[in-house]
RNA sequence: GGCCCCUUAGUCUAGCCUGGUCCAGGACACAUGGUUCUCAGCCAUGAAGCACGGGUUCGAAUCCCGUAGGGGCUACCA
């Protein structure tokens, strides 16, 4: 029987790379064995799910390239795929348990849960979570308080004695007390249910065979496997993946780093670079090749060969594999993702002639701009300080060599690498070294010190530019 | 606090199941050198690790126990 797999993100903020991290492996996953990838809308959270970050996922995951066969946008078989719309189902799930005693209404107010809460802190109590206060409330009277319209929830009835145990496909099997759970919310007193009653029921309606998800949800399993045996289900094969996590280890997040992927998107990183990092992040090829595509990840993921250790995600790694990814590019492929990126046209021509300049120059699309902006600029800064990288010059033998330059410049047909023989003469002749005479060129034509190469630069920029930027900069120095 | 998960260099990892071929291999970052008009790229070289303590064994990164450290959960959030 083909897997079925399933991603559920909640639409309560900007699309999270950890969400693309588990959608990734759970894709994998169906695609080698001919599977479904599902994707459902958690949003029984009303007071902070938004149809905005529901579109902002679906745009987010499109973007990366993880689609799926199943869905809000794109119906299915189980439709509908959002949970705000599947509450009748919810409902008809908690009568069943309720009619069987396997869960119960609870009429306890907040307040009063508060107390409870802080009683046990207070306390310095092992246990801390719901006290059964309405467990045990006789049948009827509950029917009767209901049926009155009085304000509930509705629990799952833990049994007092025993322990849940359950195998995870990483890890040993693991076993949780039935006196460390508490009696776990299904249905909110707005008639909407949790996370957990929602997630069991959708994933049996649906036919979900594997639960890849985050290792987060590794103590609350137990309470999930009781619903399943509850109804008379067979739960699915559960597999923990580790957590995405920060520098310090704790559980990756926006305050220390960068979590959304429209941030990643706007930045300039290809959509292969971040998957392929992110399939990095526990996982690796058994040769331990570092930059693979999609179908070699397909075809050697399996879920049991994930790391447990929650990696850190680490920047660095990522700039330099999107380089990897930016520096084998077609040049064509290049400059339309650089105009893409920029968000206006640029001359196509000269564009064609800056790409192989910076290509190998960036880390992401976004560097375009810190790269070529001295092509784009009308005028470029200049510094006396600047001015200074070429060493071993005063500002007269800088200001002579501008306007040596200058000189040869304007008596060329073209500007380009052509000149270089003759401007290494002149330096030899004035007796400065190559380098800090070179310098003081690319200060002039270039504002910067570290630049593509400078006479293809100059190439680009054409014999005009050129003149006027050196006869810009020999002024600039001259004047004290 | 309680419960649960995790532990190979600064970071990502291979090796661990089936102990010896590992005085632990690869990658990022870092350092040095080379190429060179700068930067980048590329090439070469280098520094850096099996958390700790016991045990089992002729032999342990690999098996067992303990300790320490990190993380997650502990909501009518997911």
């Amino acid at each position: 029987m083909p897997p079925r797999v399933r991603i559920a993100p909640s639409p309560t903020g900007a699309p999270h790379v950890g969400t693309a991290y588990v959608a990734q492996f759970n894709r994998a996953f169906a695609r080698k064995h001919g599977g479904a990838f599902v994707l459902r809308i958690e949003d029984t959270d009303r007071t902070r799910s938004t149809k905005e970050s529901e579109e902002a996922i679906y745009a987010a995951l499109r973007w990366l390239g993880l689609d799926w066969d199943e869905g809000p946008d794109v119906g299915g078989p189980h439709a509908p795929y959002r949970q705000s719309e599947r509450s009748e189902i919810y409902r008809e799930h908690t009568a069943a348990l309720v009619e069987k005693g396997a869960a119960y209404r609870c009429f306890c107010t907040p307040e009063r849960l508060a107390e409870v809460r802080e009683r046990q802190k207070a306390e310095k109590s092992s246990f801390f979570g719901y006290d059964g206060h309405c467990r045990d409330l006789d049948a009827s009277e509950s029917a009767r308080r209901a049926a009155a319209g009085e304000t509930h929830v509705v629990r799952l009835r833990i049994p007092s004695e025993g322990a849940t145990r359950f195998e995870d496909l990483l890890r040993k099997p693991i076993e949780i007390a039935h006196k460390e759970m508490d009696d776990q919310v299904l249905l909110k007193s707005d008639g909407f249910p949790t996370y957990h009653l929602a997630n069991v029921v959708d994933d049996h309606l649906m036919g979900i065979t594997h639960v890849l998800r985050a290792e987060e949800w590794i103590p609350s399993t137990p309470k999930h496997l009781l619903l399943y045996r509850a109804f008379g289900w067979e739960p699915p094969v559960f597999c923990h993946l580790p957590l995405l996590r920060n520098k310090d280890k704790s559980k990756i997040s926006k305050r220390k780093n960068p979590v959304s992927l429209e941030w990643y998107r706007d930045e300039g990183y290809r959509p292969e670079a971040l998957r392929n990092f992110l399939a990095l992040m526990g996982w690796s090829p058994k040769d331990e090749t570092e930059v693979f595509d999609e179908a070699r990840f397909v075809a050697e993921f399996e879920p049991e060969d994930v790391k447990t250790t929650g990696p850190v995600f680490d920047l660095e790694k990522l700039d330099w594999l999107n380089g990897e990814y930016i520096r084998a590019m077609p040049e064509d492929d290049l400059a339309n993702a650089i105009v893409a990126h920029v968000g206006k046209d640029l001359d196509r021509e000269e564009l064609a002639r800056i790409v192989p300049l910076v290509q190998e120059r960036m880390k992401r699309f976004a560097d375009f701009e810190s790269v070529a902006d001295f092509f784009y600029a009308d005028e470029v800064p200049l510094a006396k300080e600047e001015f200074a990288a070429a060493k071993k010059m005063t500002d007269a033998d800088r200001v002579e060599a501008l306007k040596a330059a200058l000189a040869l410049v304007e008596a060329a047909d073209e500007v380009g690498v052509d000149l270089e023989p003759a401007l290494k003469e002149v330096a030899t002749e004035r007796g400065w070294k190559i380098g800090p005479f070179f310098m003081c060129l690319r200060i002039a034509i270039t504002g910067k010190r570290a630049t593509p190469p400078l006479l293809e630069s100059m190439a680009v920029l054409g014999k005009d530019r050129c003149v006027a930027r050196l006869r810009r900069a020999a002024t600039f120095l001259a004047e004290e």
